[in-house]
DNA sequence: CGGCATCCATCATGATACTG
DNA sequence: CAGTATCATGATGGATGCCG
């Protein structure tokens, strides 16, 4: 009976182990998305890196080129894409004054995630306007 | 001279019609990504399609394998993801009663955009930590 | 177990006007 | 041109408690 006992508890335990096991693994992928998410934030990041992959630009063309933003929205992004050094900001020294808007490499390397998140979205709105 | 002037004119509309060309091709490129964000926008949705995409779960399953999302969130998110067919929702009759949720073909569709968001995720991890 | 109701704080976004 | 300042509103999210 204590063998019984024991061995059910052994049982129990592989499967608290198996179920921790599945847990962490699937936190394991849901957290590298995580902080994609948190860099990538909001409604406007990737219009603006879509934007940018097109040329550099400045920008009262991308506000131009963007549908709906505002230059609130655009100037607030464009910063904090900067510091998270997805976007450079040059600023040429004439008269007047450009500003230039481009990507870095390490924002250039979204491109793949956008790619397949573009040929989703073509799919989805196919299938919203079909019904 | 009227000849002079003319070319002019044509070259300049011609750069126009190519300006016109490149924001509506840029914007036919966004589009559809911000179709895509339309659905999937806010911080639990991917989270929630990926803890999903290792198998069926109960509620409170999901609430304990996704980092930090509470209750109403869960809840709310997946009332979203359902009407938008990405998730469904099974009740089935026992007592007590138990409810299972899935992800429908269409939500399994999201695989390739998560899988890349998640290499991208991964890398930035590391570029950060690095510093 | 699988949620919903309520209250409240904070954040994201928008509208509009203005500046160097 | 390249933004900033200000105000308003709605969305997001946490805490807590309740229900069948």
């Amino acid at each position: 009976m204590s063998t019984q006992t024991e061995s059910m508890n052994v049982a129990e335990v592989k499967e608290e182990h198996k179920e921790l096991r599945d847990h962490s693994t699937c936190m394991g992928m849901i957290q590298p998305v995580q902080d994609a998410l948190y860099v990538l934030n909001g409604k406007w990041k990737l219009p603006i890196i879509i934007s940018l992959s097109f040329g550099n630009k400045r920008f009262s063309e991308m506000a131009r080129e963007i549908p709906k933003i505002t230059d609130r929205m655009l100037s607030k992004e464009l910063r904090e894409l900067e510091m998270n050094q997805l976007v450079k900001r040059t600023v040429y020294d004439t008269v007047p004054v450009v500003v230039e808007y481009s990507l870095t490499d390490y924002g250039s390397s979204l491109d793949p995630a956008i790619s397949e998140l573009r040929k989703w979205g073509i799919q989805h709105r196919e299938r919203i306007t079909r019904k």
